[in-house]
RNA sequence: GGCCCGUUGGUGAAAUGGUUAACACAUCGCCCUCUCAAGGCGACAUUCAUGGGUUCAAAUCCCAUACGGGUCACCA
């Protein structure tokens, strides 16, 4: 019996031949310096932040490289699959500008030479490249039992000797085609280990594109490329999809900084040149006194969908991503303030090879600031759109007033220095709701001074629709002492005795009447948007 | 436990052997202002995890130690 032959029998039904898919797959047309890239979920539906980290940096290179980013769906884990989880990470990922020049678009559908993205669809191409391993005697059968892996696991921790199928653990790595395929007649079931030509005294040298040189020693593990289901291993995947795609560049967590050995090691073996590796490292949180990666499930912040809930603005989301990224970001920024945080040009050796810790402090700056830089028309857009899903009776108010809303909005906005008092489209309601009749529902503390003879006086006798900002308050000004403020801040500041308050504290009498509130923006203007008679009837309740 | 990686202020960090260790967030003062949000000004690491070494010179190079992280599946 030849080699081929039994290959065929371990792996039946295999359309083609690991040649014939190579020749399928051209190399691509792309100018010098392209990046071509990849993002690689299981189909969950879930999209970690850290997962939107790596995929915005491979994003940013493809790009600005004129390269390719390609989306390819490693669904071969069943336990891993929920429904329309593909267009759930498609549709986050949108949300967000990340989006793909090939791969997959949908459940189903794909667009692009270098296809089938959906690794269930691949399920020959992998077998055919597995053949031929096993045609050169670079792979072959193991009968193993899970119960027999676990024991042989065990034995190696109580000698402590490294854990894993290799050496003299490798029991059917040298396993004679005739002996296999009595097993196989015997109805035994076998999965397809590689075998490694590795040696573990042996090292081996990585280049990292962000941590730089990696140092390991040589994988010795006999590794599962075909599973027992027939699909492949995540590593045996790598190498196949990655080559026949012709990824580039391989952008990925630093979980997997432990494989590159294995991942080496294969690509070396077929006479493939390796990718670059650039391993991002794990955005983590401070749990108690220790640090520790953000986890999807103790923290909320992990899922995408979080910030969405909170109101943040995506852009805000990955302004902050940036200056993680690529720390000179912020200064860039600084240096560039027209341009979109698009227009950055990202370079490796500036992304950090240490987790950095997520800091929610600094990411509402962000938001703070980026909000503040809005139209009040766009902003009103936003908050329509986020209180149309989580504020219903908010959204109602925001629909039925929009122009007036607009201009509530628009209170010290679009001048040099705008207020920077909301932190998302979320916190829009609490900064504003006294606007709004049906919201108005003061609840403030009556300070001594407070008195309603000045409201009523300044409403029926100084207050008018029609005066410039510097007239009303030079009106407030003069109508100060007659009721014992003091006209000029300094005045009273030299002696309060002779006061109730100065001018700031008869606008505080006015401002907690018409808004309920201590503390709110400009009060010309509140009082302008409110109205003369909407003034009177908020003072008449006071 | 083995293997790999990392360690500059509360946080993100700059610096790539050469004077007082950038900048930003947070915090705290003061100023300005009708209050707030801003804005302005200032404070905040005598020291770069610790200990040794190399050097005229070290946060930067070397070695140990400590601490932290990742990984060791027929999961990705």
């Amino acid at each position: 019996m030849t080699k081929k032959e039994y290959a065929d029998i371990l792996l039946p039904g295999v359309e083609h031949t690991k040649e014939e898919y190579e020749e399928m797959y051209k190399d691509r047309n792309l100018p010098e310096g392209a990046i071509v890239t990849r993002f690689a979920p299981s189909p969950t539906g879930f999209v970690h932040i850290g997962g939107l980290l790596s995929s915005f940096i491979a994003r940013k290179f493809a790009k600005q490289t004129n390269g390719v980013m390609l989306l390819r769906i490693e669904d071969t884990d069943q336990k891993r699959l929920v429904e329309n989880g593909v267009s759930k990470i498609i549709e986050d990922l949108k949300s967000f500008d990340i989006t793909f020049d090939e791969g997959a678009t949908g459940e189903e559908d794909y667009s692009g030479n270098y296809g089938p993205y959906v690794q269930s669809q691949r399920k020959d191409i992998y077998q055919a490249f597995a053949k031929y391993l096993i045609e050169r005697d670079l792979a072959y059968p193991c009968f193993m039992s899970e119960e027999e892996l676990e024991e042989i696991r065990k034995g190696q921790e109580e000698i402590k000797a490294r854990i894993g199928v290799y050496g003299k653990y490798a029991k059917y790595r040298d396993i004679t085609m005739e002996e296999a395929l009595e097993k196989i007649n015997n109805g035994e079931k076998y999965i397809i280990r590689f075998k490694s030509p590795g040696n573990f005294d042996n090292k081996v040298v990585v280049e990292d594109a962000i941590r730089g040189k990696l140092e390991f020693p040589e994988n010795d593990i006999d590794i599962v490329i075909i599973k027992g289901d027939g699909l492949q291993t995540y590593h045996f995947a790598h190498l196949v999809d990655d080559h026949l795609m012709k990824v580039t560049h391989v952008i990925r967590g630093d979980e997997w900084v432990s494989s590159l050995p294995t991942h080496v090691q294969l690509f070396d073996t077929f006479g493939y040149n390796r990718p670059t590796y650039a391993h991002i490292s794990p955005l983590m949180k401070k749990d108690g006194e220790t640090v520790r990666k953000i986890s999807k499930r103790k923290d909320p912040e992990s899922a995408v969908s979080f910030y969405h809930e909170q109101g943040i603005p995506t852009d805000a989301v990955m302004i902050y991503l940036m200056t993680i990224a690529n720390s000179n970001f912020e200064e860039w920024q600084e240096n560039n303030k027209d341009k979109s945080y698009l227009d950055f040009e990202i370079s490796f050796d500036k992304i950090s090879s240490s987790g950095a810790l997520f800091d929610m402090d600094k990411l509402i700056n962000i938001s703070k600031n980026y909000i503040s830089t809005m139209k009040a028309e766009d902003l009103y857009n936003k908050t329509l759109e986020y209180a149309s899903e989580f504020d219903k009776e908010f959204y109602e108010l925001l629909a039925k007033y929009k122009d007036y809303s607009i201009s509530v909005l628009n209170i010290e906005r679009e001048v040099e220095r705008p207020r920077k008092d909301i932190e998302s489209y979320s916190t829009v309601r609490r900064e504003i709701d006294y606007m709004y009749d049906e919201l108005f529902n003061p609840t403030y503390e009556k300070k001594d001074f407070y008195s309603k003879e000045l409201l009523e006086y300044y409403i029926d006798n100084v207050y008018d629709e029609s005066d410039d900002k510097q007239t009303w308050f030079n009106k407030i000004k003069e109508m100060c002492p007659k009721f014992g403020f003091a006209s000029e801040t300094k005045e009273y500041k030299a002696n309060p005795e002779n006061y109730k308050g100065s001018v700031a504290h008869a606008c505080e009498v006015i401002r907690v009447a018409v808004t309920g509130r201590v503390q709110t923006p400009d009060l010309y203007e509140i009082l302008k948007l409110l109205g003369k008679s909407r003034i009177k009837e908020r003072i008449e309740k006071f």
